[in-house]
RNA sequence: GGCGGGUUGCCCGAGCGGCCAAUGGGAGGGGACUGUAAAUCCCCCGGCUCUGCCUUCGAAGGUUCAAAUCCUUCACCCGCCA
């Protein structure tokens, strides 16, 4: 089985340019790109599907190339959004930059003889241009209405507007395919199926101007089985950042994959073999509640974006905390590192404790201390694992486990720590 | 440029002087059942110093004992005509 129709297996191929074309291409070590732009501070799990499939390219013997896009992330890409985007500040968009850098390079090879990866940013090549440049050299070779029939324009035109900054987006994307082409001979760039379009205008650019022949190649944007979007809690996104979601949430959002999903996301992020997978598919319709392969999944992602050490403690903290035994029961070392990897609150031993409602509202678990009342009032708030429904409750030192841990829980698997010091 | 319609809580969308923190749906949260799953059923869903108080209905003013609801101006959107 080669790389495309282990792709498609995987379900990981939306469109391509000449599917027969780009087959016969791959049959030798080809130079490719995906690109990033900077639009928050960090990548998240939603990202990791296109990465991860330049990653399986270069596991493949190919040259992988990832762009993040410091230019265009000043500009705003208008796929797939029906609202203008807000600007942000150079300096902010520079940070960003930095920051994806370092974690798009932690999933590819640089250190390869054959085919080592290579980190672009686009602003490199764009700043130099002046605007004369840019209008003469390339935006000559863009028709207006072309650009306006695609998706991405057309129906942002009718959903109120679209600024001549983001209209232009296409055109800057385009440059950047043709300049990796020029000068990587980069002849296929990945990328969501949103930027469907963005691409193939690329690939017109380099047939107009280079005469030459590119490819394109889009991934399906992942959906959940019940359609809603993937990667998103209600929290927010799952951040690859450790610091904007933690290690221990981030294992705990793959192991809360819904069941049907679970087969799914093992092809899509995991680096499996078939065999592994159908092993795992049926150890999972045997026994869907002991969730061998959810807990694949969580390892094998977490270890991938968060180490292996970080995986095992994250883990041991996940078993200890939801565990069948009674928390008191665990040793103070085992709650102890099990605690670290919590929201958590620090209480001064000399300190008052406060009331039940203001100790929820402190750790964040809730929203505020409404949302701190009516959960306890509906019976979802739980101390050590025990649910206490009296909002004016304060607990005593003696409720602290070895004399200095408190679990609060909030629903069946919202968690946080506190911490008497 | 003219005429008409619109802007409501996370989203959609009722309300059209007091009974409105505002109907309904979706999303979200909690409970029950389970498996830290799904489906289902029940409850909740602005904030706070919580039998009360405060801030919300595009923005700013005004009328009134009382406004999301009436008036004025401004901003944006959507129709029709030029």
């Amino acid at each position: 089985m080669n790389l495309i129709q282990d792709l498609a297996w995987r379900g990981l191929v939306a469109q391509s340019t000449d599917e027969k074309a780009l087959d016969l291409a791959l049959n030798k070590p080809i130079t490719l790109y995906v690109g990033f732009d900077p639009t928050a501070p960090s990548l998240h799990v939603g990202n990791l599907v296109v990465l991860l499939v330049l990653r399986r390219f270069q596991l493949a013997g190919h040259n992988p190339i990832a762009l993040v896009g410091g230019a265009t992330g000043l500009v705003g890409d208008p796929s797939g959004r029906n609202d203008e985007r807000t600007l942000n500040s150079s300096e902010v968009v520079e940070g960003w930059v930095k920051g994806i850098r370092k974690q798009v390079s932690a999933f590819l090879d640089f250190d390869s003889k054959v085919n080592p990866a290579v980190v672009v940013n686009n602003l490199d090549w764009t700043s130099p241009l002046s605007a004369i440049e840019f209008l003469r050299d390339i935006g000559k070779h863009f028709s207006v209405n072309q650009m306006l029939a695609k998706d991405s324009v057309s129906s942002r035109l009718e959903a109120g507007g679209i600024s001549y900054t983001e209209f232009s987006y296409q055109v800057l994307q385009s440059y950047d395919y043709l300049e990796l082409f020029r000068r990587n001979d980069c002849t296929l760039q990945l990328g969501g199926s949103d930027q469907w379009g963005n691409i193939v205008a690329g690939l017109d650019l380099i047939r107009r101007v280079e005469s030459g022949s590119a490819h394109a190649l889009t991934v399906p944007l992942l959906t959940k089985s019940d359609g809603s979007k993937f990667g998103k809690t209600a929290g927010g996104s799952i951040w690859l950042d450790p610091t904007m979601t933690s290690p221990y949430a981030f294992f705990q959002f793959w192991l809360n994959t819904e069941d049907r999903d679970v087969i799914n996301f093992l092809k899509v992020f995991s680096f499996k073999s078939h065999e592994e997978i159908s092993q795992l598919e049926m150890a999972h319709s045997e026994n869907p509640g002991l969730r061998v392969a959810h807990r694949e999944l969580a390892r094998e992602l977490t270890t991938l974006v968060h180490g292996g050490d970080v995986t095992e403690r994250v883990e041991s903290a996940s078993r200890a905390l939801f565990g069948q035994g009674d928390l008191a029961e665990l040793d103070e070392e085992t709650l102890a590192s099990a605690l670290a990897e919590l929201p958590r609150t620090i209480i001064a031993k000399d300190q008052e404790i406060p009331t039940w409602v203001d100790l929820l509202a402190a750790t964040g678990v809730v929203d505020s201390k409404s949302a701190a009342r009516r959960v306890v009032k509906d019976g979802g708030a739980y101390l050590n694992n025990e649910k206490i429904q009296s909002e004016d409750f304060a607990p005593t030192k003696e409720a602290f486990l070895c004399g200095k841990y408190a679990v609060l829980r909030k629903g069946k698997r919202d968690l946080a720590a506190v911490e008497l010091i």
